[in-house]
DNA sequence: ATGAAAGCGCTAACAA
DNA sequence: TTGTTAGCGCTTTCAT
């Protein structure tokens, strides 16, 4: 900047207005600074910017796994808020482990993010008061956050699952499996809570074999299946807890005689197709609502937290509809 | 850190030290500066940091759509190897709008990302030619850049379209549709004339309305389907040429009493119980390779530009096996 | 082992 | 309308 001044025969000043499109600047002299910008190739340094007004126009997110088709949508719907905010997105995947989760967040807040929307792996994240006492503003989506008050917003994890349970027993079914993902992630809990509940409603027994909560690996979630269709008091249906345990029972009941019928929570592209009843949950919202409320923040807007619950919905499409055989 | 040296009754050089783990600097010292530290909840200031040094330890991801689940895997491929790297990922998405990849590359050139990673949505990328003279280094990946020299890392889309209308002519089709993107998008291209290759080999005339490059709108590709069915010389065979399309077609095809037999470009979740043939390319390897390729160029590798290509593979799973009825 | 001073590139505040 | 000065929070250089 300090070259185009020299070569534009101005001021640092004049060519900090034209860059910045400040008023107070002849038109003669603008064109003279444009001139000096294209010759010497200049761009301004963002960071020293930064440094100087406080404020980033970048938002952090920190996410599971960005190669899930879960996250892929909400990362996107965040993306295209802040790009009306005219800020730009930062993003890491905390591969579903605490401490990768906290190095994520804090190396954001040490970039001075303007605001930060996390999708918790762990549970306690009073590591995050002082930065959040510092205004970085920051908002949780998906889970809720451990041992702090923040705003959150998620899915209705228990309900969704109450409902799609409820499906499976209003087609007739009596012994109904739950397969889900590790218990230390609070959807997974949330929606066993779920199918407890509907269980509970049409006072049914749950027999212990047929809760599985467990990693999401194919290996695992193959051999839940197993055990529950031949198990001792053997499941005439299943409740699948997210996308990834849905696709794996599907092929697991793929190759069976005996048809079983299936709800999973999360839609998946061509469930359609291969008539997957399903919870839906809408990702994209999740993550509009969340930086829609991170913005509001950064906007001054100063209430108590909040945590807010968004509706899921049952898509009926065959799997969850066939009778108990 | 001001405040920290003198909450601590230590120079200024001291705390940086301390906070960047440099020599010189005695365990009782240090300790007295950790304590500050704590009390203060002292975090660096990286904008600072990166003001002085130099380098931003971050790199820049511009691609079409975080929501593609094409792109998801290569966005988490490119993050795991800025981690490895220690550095960050600021992403986001043109849209397929070459305007608004030119804003986002130029927004991350302004804030010194250390390397850019680009996955062009338009033609022209002279604007890039400063910022890579001023040493951002820069990889194109998917598409090749256009009007400049420089890295490129792309799946061979000729080659793999080719041998997937080979698998289909080998089934004895002799009319094949091809239904792709936009034809201002370099792979569709690229895909067309595998195509084109393949019928040829074979001898094969190809007919006008066998070909349609557009939009992946349902409706869109919806038409051509019904088009090419019911046209003059209707086809037997389809070949989609990428996985937005793919799965229109599947659904387009699922309620006619003909079956139609198709292979598409891109392998798609639960391809395999709907026992669709597809040709597959390695998302995450083509995001790894490119930036493998960029860190290296930030470690001081200096050749000249070059673009690799990486193979495809068939995956034959029934739908391109199906003969001609 | 420790610290003082200079400066990274920019913008805010004020002066001319 | 234009320019000068100070300083954002850090690291680098050079003293001590």
């Amino acid at each position: 900047m300090k070259d185009v001044a020299a070569r534009a025969g101005v001021g640092l000043k004049t060519v900090s207005r034209v860059v910045n499109g400040e008023p107070g600047v002849t038109a003669d002299t603008e064109r003279r600074v444009q001139e000096a910008i294209e010759s010497l190739g200049f761009r301004r340094n963002d960071s020293a910017r930064v440094l100087r007004k406080g404020r980033t126009a970048s938002v952090g997110l920190v996410l599971e796994d960005l190669a899930d088709p879960f996250y892929g949508p909400l990362s996107r719907a965040v993306e295209e808020v802040a790009r009306a905010h005219g800020a730009l997105l930062i993003n890491g995947s905390s591969a579903e482990d605490p401490e990768r989760e906290q190095e994520l967040a804090l190396a954001l807040c040490a970039r001075r993010v303007d605001g930060l929307i996390v999708i918790p792996a762990g549970h306690d994240h009073r590591y995050l008061e002082p930065e959040i006492k510092a205004g970085i503003a920051t908002v949780f989506v998906d889970r809720p956050p451990g041992l702090i008050d923040a705003d959150a917003v998620l899915s209705d994890s228990c309900g969704g699952a109450r409902a799609g349970v409820a499906q499976l027993i209003a087609h007739g079914h009596r012994r109904i499996g739950f397969i889900g993902d590790q218990p230390r992630i609070h959807t997974a809990v949330e929606r066993l809570r779920g199918y407890r509940a509907a269980m509970e409603d049409a006072e049914l027994p749950v027999h212990p074999s047929w809760v599985s909560l467990g990693s999401t690996a194919p290996e695992r979630v193959r051999g839940a299946v197993e055990e529950m269709l031949t198990g001792p008091e053997p499941v005439t249906a299943v409740f699948a807890g997210n996308n990834r345990v849905t696709v794996t029972v599907v092929r697991a009941l793929a190759g069976r005689e005996r048809r079983t019928a299936l709800v999973g929570f999360d839609d998946i592209e061509l469930a359609d197709l291969l008539g997957i009843t399903v919870i839906a949950q809408d990702a994209a919202l999740l993550g509009r609502t969340a930086a829609e409320r991170l913005f509001r923040r950064l906007d001054g807007f100063n209430d108590e937290p909040a945590h807010m619950t968004l509706a899921t919905r049952l898509i009926a499409r065959g799997s969850g509809e066939i009778p108990p055989q």
